[in-house]
DNA sequence: GACTTTATGTCAGGAAATTGACAGGTCAAA
DNA sequence: TTTGACCTGTCAATTTCCTGACATAAAGTC
């Protein structure tokens, strides 16, 4: 089975192919291995295969390998004993345990430290865990999907990542080829942000004119998906009429595809005919339904993260200021939580200076 | 009926007597006003009703008459044409439009300029708007729901609201006491907000200590539901294991119900019955689900403004301040649209100085 | 004990954000 | 034509924020 899947996937080359592929991985509990470029969307697609398994009722949690100071991680992802190590104030539940149960997500695997991709291994084989400082092992069911933008083949041939652990992560490959490569996609993926934001926004669905889907198709994407979702919020709160026109685009994107003539409306590509949860049927956004491939990832949605809007300011009846200073400080408390207070690392998760995560506590008579 | 209605109403001091009203309001179409102290969960109790009416799948627009600064409530409620006033670049559609099938909240109606209240008026009594600058009336069919926490016939006889308005605003009154008035709701809202954070968070779903569950019943909650949010996401975050102690509550709580000996074990208002979707079943935070009165509020989940956390902040492979800078900008883009690109107007909206949002413009390379 | 690592707080200089004051443009009504 | 009500941008003074440098403490290692 693996050696069919493997085929299939490899030559997909639309979202669609891509579900498919994803329905029949889901149940299996496989451990699976997605690659593919910064911003194609690996974790909305691992949380769609997460939300259409069996253990879609237990957590997901999602880690990303990368962001996390190689010296935080593995207290994060095993937990740690009271006093194991330096300000390990208390005893604190890693990742694998809170996920027990579900899956985890480790994004950016290629970044991982040689010695704790040992003891990755050792869960993918054993199924067990020990805590930094810990006094015994625990057994834990967990699936394991992990993502890498690196070529993580020639990771293993540099010497830089673990050759046995490439293998058996690598059990279910998943290629999700960058955006310009999926013309059918992106028209689908268009609609389906442009009417999440629609909808947040309380605002008419907006469709879009014959020449911007032109236009939309054969825009490069060197940003993928992250670019796209950015445009379509951008468009849902800049568009005036109800259908997008030309000149609503960014200048960039007009730039980019200014050889396309203004009157070539035939898309080159034809789209994918869009699952029923995505084409246009009322006139307003409707919440997501149905169980479809595209309805998984409808299922998922606000996993490209909703920004704050206005009206969430005014809700609280905060200025700009105000609004801002009260997301910072809800970082601060998480990310002084998660490094148990030890203020040193908490800084470095923020990615702001030490010197500064302790001004930004003063200010607010934090500790 | 709507006799009936009010006395019950009037009367009833839970949440669930509240949300077995909504349940019989909900599908009338008839215009409602909601009162209650700030903070005690209006736009949540509309948003209720609006999942739970007919116009369900419609846009739900709410608005907050108190926020928007005057001269732009006109257009923003009614839209404009091109050239209606100074800076009014383009036509823009009204909230009442863009509501057109559905549900229009207008949050704080208290604070509405007498001249508006007229056009509110003439919009439930002739079901029709007209743009500011405009040609000609739209008819339009959409619930209205208003909200204030002013004592609105005081208002009247103050002269500062019209009475007729306030005649048929009323046709059913909903009042939502303050959180200390509904001793048995406490818990069940506790449990509610907790679970959600902790469901947003990855985290186990944690439980309260009784001592913990009397302390919360006795405190005064002066910030009402807000506060107890506030609070219930900060537990899920600083609390460790996975039940909540005395000790993990803030200071301020503590000091507040020092008076409360330790051992005061029994909840002195047995709290209500917890209706499935809350109560604990399971080990993790469940996916909301079912129908019933407390699953409508779990249904507008989010409805009190899901806060970044630092995994969406991580997910962007940003630090602190790029992750503050775009939300920032995505706010300044919001508010200059919604001000069609005057810029005294955004900075209003702001809630910042003119200079100031000028300033951060420039930073940018906006416009 | 010497040395390394990692944590901590303070502080001063420079960078950046904010704001009030000024100067001016446009439009419509008187 | 003048007046008033808006809007606009610039600039310099003030305030706030950020960071590098310094001094120190606790723990582990050789």
């Amino acid at each position: 089975m693996s050696l069919k899947t493997e085929g299939i996937i490899g030559q997909s080359t639309t979202l669609r192919d891509v579900f498919k592929m994803l329905e029949k991985v889901a149940p299996t509990d496989s451990t699976v291995l997605v690659t593919g470029e910064s911003g194609t969307g690996k974790e909305l697609l691992v949380r769609a295969l997460h939300a259409s398994s069996d253990r879609h009722d237990k957590p997901f949690v999602p880690i990303n390998c990368g962001a996390i100071p190689k010296d935080l991680l593995e207290s994060e992802l095993f937990g740690h004993e009271k006093g194991a190590f330096t300000h390990a104030l208390r005893t604190r539940p890693g990742r694998f345990e809170i996920a027990d149960g579900g899956t985890i997500f480790l994004d950016e695997i290629g970044e991982m430290d040689l010695t704790l991709q040992v003891k990755i291994l050792r869960v993918l084989q054993e199924k067990e865990i020990e805590r930094v400082g810990g006094t015994g092992i625990k057994k834990v069911d967990v699936r394991i999907v992990a993502a890498t933008n690196r070529d993580l083949e020639a990771e293993v041939e540099g010497g830089r990542f673990r050759e046995d652990l490439y293998y058996r992560l690598n059990v279910i490959p998943l290629h999700l080829p960058p955006l310009r490569e999926r013309g059918g996609d992106i028209l689908l993926l268009s609609d389906y942000f442009l009417t999440q934001f629609c909808r947040k926004k309380n605002r008419k669905k907006l469709g879009f004119s014959p020449d911007v889907e032109a236009v939309l198709q054969h825009y490069p994407w060197p940003g993928n998906v992250r670019e796209l979702e950015n445009i379509m919020e951008r468009l849902s709160i800049l568009c005036d009429g109800e259908v997008v026109q030309r000149a609503d685009l960014p200048k960039k994107i007009l730039e980019a595809v200014k050889d396309l003539p203004l009157s070539d409306f035939a898309p080159a590509i034809p789209a994918a005919p869009a699952a029923p949860a995505v084409s246009s049927v009322g006139d307003f956004c409707p919440p997501a339904e149905g169980i479809t491939p595209v309805a998984a990832m409808a299922a998922v949605s606000g996993a490209g993260f909703a920004w704050p809007v206005l009206n969430d300011l005014q809700k609280y009846n905060m200025n700009l200021k105000d609004f801002l200073d009260t997301i910072e400080e809800k970082l601060l408390l998480e990310a002084l939580s998660l490094s148990a207070g030890v203020k040193n690392q908490a800084a470095e998760l923020l990615g702001i200076k030490r010197t500064t995560l302790i001004e930004k506590l003063k200010k607010r008579n934090m500790e």
